[in-house]
DNA sequence: ACTGGCAGGCAACGGATAAGAGTGCTAAAG
DNA sequence: CTTTAGCACTCTTATCCGTTGCCTGCCAGT
């Protein structure tokens, strides 16, 4: 029963929607966007498409707004990738080309872009811990007062974790701890690695004389080290969406971004309500409740990989940000990967100017 | 004209507006405070304390609210800082015994406590940069791919930066940059290290082959460095409080706090509108239209000093913000200086070889 | 199969009204 | 001179219409 025509005015009606954040009418929809139908026309191919589930009615005698079906529809099957932002490829470019030495910074910078030109939350959230093992921990001195520690994984993964000197705690104190973690921590998954840590205690009571504090201390590093890596910019850009001029509905977004773990985000589809689609480019497109989590993963290395992220309303412009997604997910996967493959080799480029 | 009686309705009237958030009226205050003097006299006492400058009304006929002038006041006056939270005692203690081999930690751990404790945001911003020099940079290899770059100052305070490799970028080259930027920017005050780069770049033309790509890295790892560390907790529990229902009060406050800029939060006495009280133990009470802002520094090493902050509306509860803050305060500065000196004793200038 | 026309529903807006809380003032009492 | 009681007044808030305008749903006509 969907004929091209109630696709079309479907489109239409989402679109304008996506404008306005208005429920949109029969006889609107029918002068601003010059369809050769009678409004009434209009009407009765809106009632069959809000009895598909596509559209609803605030109350009964209003106009019609997608419904999260609908939007899902919308994302399945009427997404038109085309138009990537020229301003928004200059700024990613611009981002990666000369930060090329450090991947974290350099994500960052992209989520700051697709905040600043979506209008929305951005984030990224990394590898997965448990994917990844403990191949080995490095001391180096600093001073007779700090020395860094560097945990390198089995995946090229590495964490930095500063540590400051209290007089009682030797350097050499903490060279003979970390030797005995080198030992019995080699190849454990970096989830685990707390928990490990608990096994090790009578072994570290033994040899290390400042026992309790560098077992506090590793362990903390390791809880750090093991929470996957989440970031956002832009958190307060939600702010000026009319949808979350509701308070309430404000307090239950902001609470998921402040609190600052991945389980969240992970599970998302999980969640009550949920429905999700992905697309053919792989972008992931969950819906909770109000809000829309756009997703794109991005390999970091074999098996790893990390995510890009958009939150925002329901209402947004799905073609725009997923694009943009794709396109920054794309260019941190060349960036990461450009040292190991040859450079020459790009297989999509699309556009140029 | 501020008799006893008139500071005592007074004090009760900031009280109740403490608890309630509506303003109070001679009657209500009368009866839940089983003040002795008829409702009548206490109308009299506040239209004088109105014509002060301490009250005000929120419409002609409402009751009395305290002005920004009578917060003032009664910081300056009233506040008595006598219970500190027992349970924030233990919390704070707990985070500080154990993890006291890394004081950012311990920082951003006092700050979460701080949010959740007084059920606003809390924040920490660290040494200015503007106060230290480099000492030295140093680098430490991690693997053929990755290294951690090292930037010491003089006062002993460290940033750490990781680099990631090309193919292009060898070590050797990276060696060979920073030998020329240790012997270039030694003594140079980090806020102009990345003004001062741009009179290197010729030299590092010369002599380092990717010269481009190392220069940018490092010039962007000099901003970074030099912008000062601010860090915030808690920032959606604002929402919470009943001021900030009005979205457009909510959206100024969210852009400052997501600003991430210490330059605001420094010159924040110079605002428009800003009235500022030091209290005898050196916590700066800041008032801005409608946010409150209480400042506790803590020094670090000599010269040098961080500072701790609660961010929320003008009615909150001075007496226990303020003394958890100048706790939490003195604990981080027992912490930063208990390995200098020795625990116990008093604070005198102190030399090193 | 589409369109024009018409009745009905609902929200949004504005004015009117009533209730409630609190003040300001005045005159009397301490 | 200070404090109190009483009363009139002001202003907000909630509620209740009636009006307006938009939109749907349906039916009859093309």
């Amino acid at each position: 029963m969907l004929t091209p025509r109630r696709i079309e005015i479907f489109k239409a009606i989402v679109d304008e929607y996506i404008k306005t954040a208005q429920p949109v009418g029969s006889k609107a929809l029918q002068q601003k966007y010059h369809l050769p139908y009678s409004s009434a026309t209009i009407r009765n191919d809106m009632q069959a498409l809000e009895e598909m589930g596509y559209l609803e009615k605030t109350h009964t005698s209003s106009g019609r707004v997608p419904s999260t079906a609908g939007y899902k529809f919308y994302c399945e099957n009427l997404l038109n990738e085309a138009q990537i932002d020229k301003k928004m490829e200059v700024a990613i470019k611009s981002a990666f080309d000369l930060t090329s030495m450090n991947i974290d910074d350099a994500v960052h910078e992209s989520c700051q872009i697709l905040s600043e030109m979506t209008n929305m939350t951005a984030g990224a959230i990394g590898p997965e811990a448990s994917s990844q093992k403990l191949e080995h921990i490095k001391l180096f001195e600093i001073d007779n007062r700090n020395c860094i520690c560097v945990f390198i994984t089995n995946t090229g993964h590495t964490e930095t974790k500063k540590f400051y000197f209290e007089d009682e705690v030797s350097f050499k104190d903490l060279e003979n701890c970390i030797d005995i973690l080198n030992t019995k921590l080699k190849d454990v998954a970096i989830d685990q690695l707390p928990d490990r840590m608990e096994a090790i205690r009578p072994i570290l009571n033994e040899a290390v004389v400042q026992h309790d504090v560098l077992f506090t201390a590793f362990v903390k590093a390791f809880v750090k080290f093991a929470s996957d890596n989440i970031y956002f910019s832009g958190k307060d850009r939600i702010l000026y969406q009319p949808e979350f001029e509701d308070i309430t509905k404000l307090k239950k977004l902001m609470a998921l971004l402040e609190d600052g773990t991945a389980r969240s985000w992970k599970q998302l589809d999980a969640s009550d309500n949920a429905v999700a689609v992905t697309t053919q480019q792989g972008t992931q497109l969950t819906w909770i409740n109000d809000v829309a989590v756009v997703r794109t993963s991005f390999n970091v290395s074999e098996g790893e990989q990390g995510q890009l992220l958009v939150v925002g309303p329901r209402r947004m412009n799905y073609d725009k940000v997923v694009s943009m997604l794709n396109y920054a997910a794309h260019t941190i996967e060349n960036m990461y990967n450009g040292n190991k493959k040859d450079k020459g080799g790009d297989d999509s480029d699309e556009s140029d100017g």
